[in-house]
DNA sequence: CTGAAAGCGCTAACAG
DNA sequence: CTGTTAGCGCTTTCAG
């Protein structure tokens, strides 16, 4: 018991027996097991941040901000990968993500809207989306489709007058994910102008540099005159970027291109990267306080709020007129 | 018992039971408590990653392809930062890196040797390190020494007579990091041809885009004459060629740009990127390799392995005669 | 200020 | 095939 004390730093241990445990410690290599205290206390003071991959830019960079905020706020933060995930019942209870933590973020570009109910533990969750869901969550949002709209409406005003778009996909109502979301502020930008809607000149692509590239190696070819390519994510765009130079036109002058993310890359691409850049400080910071409210009992349990993240528009090299 | 036999999917429970079983279970919202379950059976099935951030590509990277590795092998990997942690002698005991994973493996970009000790848990340890370590750990290493000294040489034969560093650091002996380590290669590659060391040609730069571009600027500043550039990380060389751009120097005919790390982003730069490419596949397969065999006992305490990644040294445009 | 008792939720071993 | 017993290492409570 006054190990514990002396380990948990309590008060009430006279100096002298708190030095004597403390060597003790030292010689003998006692490690605390916190499976142990975890179980006792009933809490780990962990709190996981689940996200698909930290192999990408965007999506490390949000990780690594995310668990900042948590280790600010005096809590352990582990990152764990849904990427490759089977997702069996039985599995969703014993193993995935409902491991011990206090709490947990996810951060689900991709989910499937009826995978959320499984992941709801004895824990407080708060969704990152690219999308808003019906479930009863604490849900963190990016503003995809204004966001995309400006990004687009900034194509328009910068001269262009054919911009096609990577990275987009239409899908049946109720089943928006980033690709559908961001497309759909495209749509919009285009409506806004009266401009006719090209659907062959939206094309998906997987998000990575080579899916940016081979979609805008494809883009060029079907519509040789296109002017301007909103991209859903800088990488994206950096992979366009470089299939552009490939066949010879020249950003911005022939071609303009726009990303979505702010990543640090586009800012030192050549050209540098025009992007739509969601404001990163408050996505790392909003999601945490939301669940710390939650730890700390101050809100009920069916009082679930949903916080919007702001994003500003910046203007680069790539869409200079 | 018999919950536990049907949520262990255990033999010997008659499909009846396990269906009333399962049936309670769903309609409860039952949840298994790991820290009872890890403080029963003395493991957790939880691989540590533990990493400086995923903020940066390389380390995200690397990051993600261990967790995969670590999954497949059927254990949950979980990513953990090292970025910003306080070194308390007692922190590092109760908190820090110590939870209860059943092993750990340690990228140590930039750690000291003697924080090494402290984490040593009960658990086996792998140390994916820059250089050599002393203390008894399974070790895998890069070759940066001789990555180094091949990109300084291929910057060489391709025609450079002056070429600088961005990311080097001298350091006294027995304290060598990345920046040091690779610096070395760099010196031994002119050694190699008798070419005359320039030491304010070294530079060194944080490791960010930000960082290359600035150390960049200031390596034409001060030896304008300089037509080759060997950058310690492929992010360092990405800052690097946007400097170069701002300052109207082409790339590869005025000044010829190599990296290390083989990023994919590099892929896709303009120009692309030559790189030394590490073994990516085998920088995550090796560790957990490692960690499996003494995992499954099949290693004596004392008996500790030290593996050498491979690099092949991938030219692009940016090193073009 | 220090320590004894009890129990967190689970599973290995064993009994029925 | 199902259930009972005991104990993993810790901390909350309460006595000395």
């Amino acid at each position: 018991m006054t190990v514990s004390n002396v380990v948990n730093g309590h008060e009430n241990v006279r100096p002298e027996t708190r030095a004597r445990v403390l060597a003790a410690i030292t010689e003998l290599g006692y490690r605390m097991n916190t499976a142990a205290r975890g179980l006792r206390r009933g809490r780990s003071g962990i709190i996981a941040i689940a996200v698909s991959t930290v192999a990408s830019p965007y999506e490390g960079m949000i990780s690594a901000a995310l668990a900042e905020q948590v280790a600010r706020a005096g809590y352990d933060p582990v990152i764990e990968l849904t990427g490759h995930r089977r997702a069996g019942e039985l599995d969703a209870i014993t193993h995935s993500l409902l491991r011990d933590h206090d709490g947990l973020i996810l951060h689900s570009a991709h989910l499937d809207e009826h995978d959320l109910p499984l992941l709801r533990g004895r824990h407080p969750v708060v969704v990152l989306s690219e999308r808003e869901y019906d479930e009863g969550f604490d849900q963190v949002l990016l503003s995809n489709v204004d966001g995309a709209r400006a990004a687009t409406t900034h194509l328009l005003d910068a001269g262009c007058t054919r911009p096609g778009m990577i990275g987009g996909r239409s899908t049946p109502q109720g089943h928006e994910d980033v690709l559908s979301v961001r497309a759909q502020g495209y749509r919009r930008a285009l409506e806004d102008r009266a401009l006719p809607l090209v659907p062959s000149a939206v094309l998906p692509a997987p998000y990575t540099f080579a899916g940016g590239a081979a979609a805008a190696h494809e883009l060029l070819e079907e519509h040789p005159r296109t002017d301007g390519i909103f991209c859903a994510t800088d990488v994206l765009a950096v992979g366009a970027l470089r299939a552009l130079h490939e066949r010879g036109l020249r950003v911005p002058e022939d071609v303009k291109v726009i990303g979505f993310d702010g990543l640090d890359l586009g800012r030192y691409s050549t050209p540098s990267l025009s992007s739509v850049v969601p404001d990163h400080a408050a996505l790392a910071r909003v999601p945490v306080e939301l669940l710390l409210t939650r730890l700390r009992g101050e809100r009920l349990a069916e009082d679930h709020r949903r916080e919007v993240i702001a994003f500003r528009l910046e203007e680069r090299e790539s869409t200079r007129r």
